[in-house]
DNA sequence: GATGAATGAGTCTTCATTCAT
DNA sequence: GATGAATGAAGACTCATTCAT
């Protein structure tokens, strides 16, 4: 357990940089961030990035993973307590959720959105052990899909048409705020939701 | 008249530099091309590319309103056959058009998506009567549903929040190839199309 | 005669970029000034520049031989009205009338000593017939020295030495007002004229 | 102490680059110093040069901060001899001590006054610390001021024009060597110092 | 004479990366 | 492991100057 300190102490340096390379990332824009100013922002010295990352985008995939994963095990727990088999409202309270979320951390949707689509994560999932959790995720809200009579391929497709849907018109309205606000939105994008599930 | 040669020669300068930046942007992606190669490319001196662009990004813009001016104006051109007030076959049509446009032509969509979604584009559409052609687009489509029985504003919205699935779902299936390939996603997205559509 | 037309029209160009010139060497700062800036505030084509200078510092020397010709004319036609021999009036005069000048020309000042010494001028002077009206100047105080007993040699050291003196006190006192205004330092500066002249 | 050799090193290369820098902005001027030249004479990087400094001026204005705390000290050292009191000799040798400097270093002469008045390097004294032992140059000669009958304010004001005017002096007389010779002016500012000092 | 598009050398500045301590 | 001074390649941008019209 001696060694567990230097370990902490290890974690709590590569923790800083992800929080500052975060930091930065959403205020200053990719482009715009070098090593030295996440370097400098983490208290850390320069070379010390490099035991951690390889480069700015390596730091940023972890980030994404990260966040992304912490976007989804919420919604997992919020979502469980509605009864199985209730797969248009369970799909609309996860938009819903995720919708409110990303309302409430702008930068948030600006970096996952403006660099990897939610797409993009899902894979890693599948790779991924340390993500095994959001597993749970697919498996509750597939398992809806089943009892509605989905194929398992086609509930895939459908859910990852609706996430690159819902990922696109929330950058929009809510970043870009363009063409209609996220709350004028809403309402229609339910609405399309829902017909989508009707069947 | 007799400036007419100079004035030509500017803009062959000007169209040689888009033309080499949209090769470079493709190919090498924007992040790795630089003033230099761009000008390098197109035959010029450096200091020619400042007489008609302010940076790289303002180059870009001007790409990206081209290209998706072009993408639209073809898709006018193929729609206007359809009889009036067939929404579903028209939307079904354009977006067709699109995703095969795309399909044949993955740089652009690269360079498009990655950058500007086509809301952006529309905007600037509003704006600037340079790319008044294109209000027939809108104007055609949004005939359809008048005819359908859409109030104009809810109208946009359905077509703002389809054209970001589009392009999303394009993006995703046809450059990233997952999590499934256009030819697998289409029938999908078409029938979701058509529920959304469906009264 | 019908050349003159012509000749107007090219002297009205040199007059232009000599005034531009004026403009943003003052405003700017002439490191910050280029041929492009100074031939389009001008309103002139940027290869006419050439024509009548040969770079920026060609068109500064000529700008100030014209500004400085222009004050010491000025200062002649006011202290000529002095009764002949009164030398300590002369000169308090006139070192008065430039101060004041100064004064409500700071650009001027900023451009003249920042750049050549009253004493460059002088030399000028000397060379070029051009500027001939302003030998009157030097013999008119001249003679006021010689009428008080002074050699033409120590006259001339008299003059360089106060003049250097003025025009340096003028550039801190009234550019930088430091370490004192030129109020201030105005009645210790005649007093010290005084002594250094009272036999 | 561990530090003291990394620290060490640190001011070597500072201190080369201020030597690079001096040497080149007197011999070529410094609107013909690129950082380039500078840090390719000193043995150094290009990106070194902007640990130590922001640009060229930065670089200047550390330069000429130096060189006069130089000068002043040096002329401190050597008039402290003189006994209290007496004025006009205190400055008549401070002044001929600075000219012989200058005569003995046009360079530095060039570099100093071409860019920044012995003024406004007495505004620095006043408000940076690193300087404070010039302040004992004031000190010493201002207590000849009082002793003699002076404010403290007249003493300042005169200290100020004479200064100017020595400094002008030296630059067109030893630089230009126009329109005479320091050798053959210096009689005669002495001789106006003389006067101006004497009660 | 006048023009201004085109040039490309030259300069500043940034920054990822290394490495001695 | 941690540091941060040093590097120098790379890129952005400027600008005096030319020359065909």
């Amino acid at each position: 357990m001696i060694l567990s300190r230097i370990e902490e102490k290890k974690n709590k340096k590569k923790e800083k940089l992800l929080f500052s390379g975060y930091e930065l990332f959403v205020t200053e824009g990719i482009n715009n961030c070098s090593i030295s100013s996440i370097t400098k922002k983490a208290g850390v010295a320069k070379g010390t990035f490099y035991l951690y990352f390889s480069d700015k985008y390596d730091l940023l995939n972890n980030l994404i993973l990260i966040k992304s994963s912490e976007i989804l095990s919420d919604a997992i727990n919020a979502s469980v307590e509605l009864p199985k088999g209730s797969l248009t409202e369970r799909v609309l309270f996860i938009v819903d959720y995720v919708i409110n979320l990303f309302n409430n951390n702008k930068e948030l949707l600006k970096l996952i959105d403006k660099n990897l689509s939610l797409g993009v994560f899902v894979e890693a999932i599948n790779k991924d052990e340390t993500y095994s959790n959001l597993k749970s995720f697919s498996s509750i809200l597939l398992e809806d899909f089943m009892e509605n009579g989905y194929t398992l391929s086609k509930a895939k497709q459908i859910i990852f048409i609706v996430i690159e849907m819902v990922g696109s018109v929330c950058y929009s309205s809510i970043i870009l705020e363009h063409p209609s606000t996220i709350d004028e939105i809403k309402p229609v994008l339910f609405e399309m939701i829902k017909k989508i599930l009707d069947k």
